[in-house]
DNA sequence: AACATTTAAATCGTGCACGATTAAATCACT
DNA sequence: AGTGATTTAATCGTGCACGATTTAAATGTT
């Protein structure tokens, strides 16, 4: 076991912690969201949608913090499943507005039941809960501003 | 904005906190890894063998949650890239070794100023980074002991 | 010894992520 | 009006993640 590098090592990086208990989270999601046949990051962009139908997909990039190379293909996937439609913008054709299907609409009440679920799974105590998601929203808001 | 189920609030839900520092924090670390032609999971594997040089496969993606169909790629472009060879185990031919070559083992000293850097910018106080870790360490362990 | 079971790695297919580039529309400025 | 810069989405290529399957080797059982 070498010592040399005490700073590499694994059990003292925050990083790792992160990027495992991130796919943690999202296999945990899994087998509810396999039954609305959706993966992680096409429910995130659903969340969002469900906030305010009608968004610009650079506004859903924004909220998401994806790019359209990540959006474009995933959104072509929601809109094959029947949960949105796209419509480039009249007044300004280099945007596109997605809105959400009475079938994507529909689906909002069904995962309402998710959330609850994952609370459950997780059994952490929802004041540590609330104090992670602070914490990792700090982490991130620094570096927005720099940008 | 629809209010109808405000436990789908994108704001409300620490899956999406995850998800979106995970990939922040793997953003910062581009910069440097790419001066070293390393990718951000790369690095996690080297970080394990650095610790201890001449590991399975299995033992590897014990520590870092992966398994083979996502490992056995990484590690040939780790070989191919010179950092590694990998071995079968002569005792019971379906376990594989992977060792350091010499670059890979020069490459920890060159890596070893990524942590410090890394602390610098994410500009969050250390106490609250080794609060943050804990709490998310909390979060996967639970699961490991249901398995 | 014969055969079912288990184990470890590799393989396959799908869907992200993301850097880089492209294409088209709009804007800004002369 | 003309043109260079900017904006937006799409496209392209690479490398993860991961469920599912396959292959080969080892183990267990009769």
């Amino acid at each position: 076991m070498s010592e040399k590098h005490p700073e590499l090592n694994l059990d003292n990086q925050l990083c790792f912690s992160l990027y495992a208990a991130s796919r943690h989270i999202t296999r945990l999601y899994q087998p509810m969201l396999k039954q609305h046949n959706l993966t992680y990051p096409q429910y995130i962009v659903l969340l969002i949608l469900w906030q305010k139908d009608g968004m610009l997909i650079k506004d859903i990039g924004e909220r998401a913090q994806l790019k359209s190379n990540t959006l474009t293909p995933l959104l072509k996937r929601l809109e094959q499943n029947g949960l949105v439609t796209r419509q480039r913008d009249s007044e300004d054709e280099r945007q596109c507005y997605v809105y959400l299907t009475e079938q994507g609409k529909n689906l909002e009440s069904l995962c309402a039941c998710i959330p609850s679920q994952m609370l459950k799974q997780t059994e952490m105590p929802i004041e540590k809960l609330i104090e992670l998601k602070q914490l990792l929203d700090q982490l991130v808001v620094k570096e927005v501003h720099g940008k």
